[in-house]
DNA sequence: CGGTTAGTGTACCGACCGATCCAATATATA
DNA sequence: TATATATTGGATCGGTCGGTACACTAACCG
């Protein structure tokens, strides 16, 4: 057949999602994205489609290569009792260090949420997918950290994890200290009252994980 | 000297405040704030001197009229003990009317957190600014509702509910179900382990836009 | 009144937007 | 090697962006 494709279209989703997350959908510009993937602007349309079309790419490539690492060990079939708290630790260090991408630009997902692209139904069902996916594992992490509590204070103690969550990663990009403090609460509550000797050592001065 | 202004300069603020709050900084095109306003663009740029000038006046409106009479009972001198309740409930309410601009639209300030004007130093300053704000009428409810509490765990019950209304802001664009379920807990949580009776009865007024 | 000054509306500016077209190029198959 | 087919890059499309220049108009003041 004909000649095959010389660039490998996940670096090229990848480096699209370097710019997404930097400057949202709406503030990408296409000449960004040639830049960025080092494709000719033909090549992308061809490939994606769309600007949009790419943009849907990096957006799975966000969920697989960033958000889901994270969560994974709150998604295996065994959680540790420490999982949520180690999440919760280990957001709050990408979060403190600003040259990482989530202090820089929060999420993208959160921060598509409230641009004028967010309006589009079918990226705000992948948002509405992505925080159930984010509440079910913080379910899973409050059940295996506070199994001394009844089901409905975890599921509170779960849904107030993922309002610390999200609030972070929304504030972050202004204001990284208010953002670590709201992680900081989270593990607080999440330690609080512990009669349980697994109550994870929770030091909310420490800026490392 | 000269002519004298024929239109009232807070009513177009207004009118752009509509415009800017629907479709973010960025998304607002200047021919919209002209058919919001009734202006000509000239008399927009004599007045404002740009169109982030515009912007500026409308965020300051956003918190005079929309922000702080919301916040105002936890903001006077004495601070009811159902106040905070009252405020989640108030929010709750809104959040579930898609027609109102809260529900439709989230947060004029949020929403600019994660967008490209965000990145602007003083409106960066300004979101911190209404973040305090925010989080110092949340600790001074919930010292009103929950005396019974110690300082730190009155502190962690403020920054509970500042990050469960920032979440539910940021998310109530795509998912108001959601958002309303955050506003759910944080009411959960501001009277759990409550000994008193003190549930505020229920009056969701101010369905304001 | 007339003169001065400021508010207003129209037309227009250069720049950039996302998207498309097409010629040129490169490679897998026959 | 010949041919077919897919990839690639440059030129260009119509549309819209925020902002400005200028002529016109209205009203305060001497």
């Amino acid at each position: 057949m004909g000649r095959t494709r010389t660039f490998d279209e996940s670096d090229a989703t990848r480096s699209a999602l370097g710019v997404f997350w930097g400057h949202g959908f709406d503030g990408a510009a296409v000449p960004d994205l040639e830049r960025a993937t080092g494709l000719s602007r033909s090549s992308i349309y061809h490939a994606f489609g769309s600007k949009r079309g790419l943009f849907d790419a990096a957006v799975s490539a966000y969920l697989d290569q960033v958000v889901r690492p994270r969560l994974a060990p709150l998604q295996a079939d065994a959680v540790a009792s420490g999982a949520l708290a180690e999440y919760l630790r280990g957001l709050r260090h990408v979060m403190a260090e600003p040259t990482l991408p989530l202090a820089a630009h929060g999420c993208l997902l959160l921060n598509a949420a409230t641009a004028p692209v967010g309006t589009d139904e079918g990226l705000r069902q992948v948002i509405r997918e992505y925080r159930e996916e984010l509440a079910a594992a913080m379910q899973r992490g409050a059940e295996a950290a506070r199994p001394d509590l009844d089901a409905a204070s975890v599921a509170a103690l779960a849904t107030a994890c993922t309002a610390h969550v999200v609030a972070a990663m929304t504030l972050v990009r202004v204001d990284s200290d208010g953002a670590c403090e709201l992680l900081d609460n989270a593990l607080a509550l999440l330690g609080a009252s512990a009669p349980s000797a697994a109550a994870a050592p929770v030091s909310p001065e420490r800026a490392d994980g």
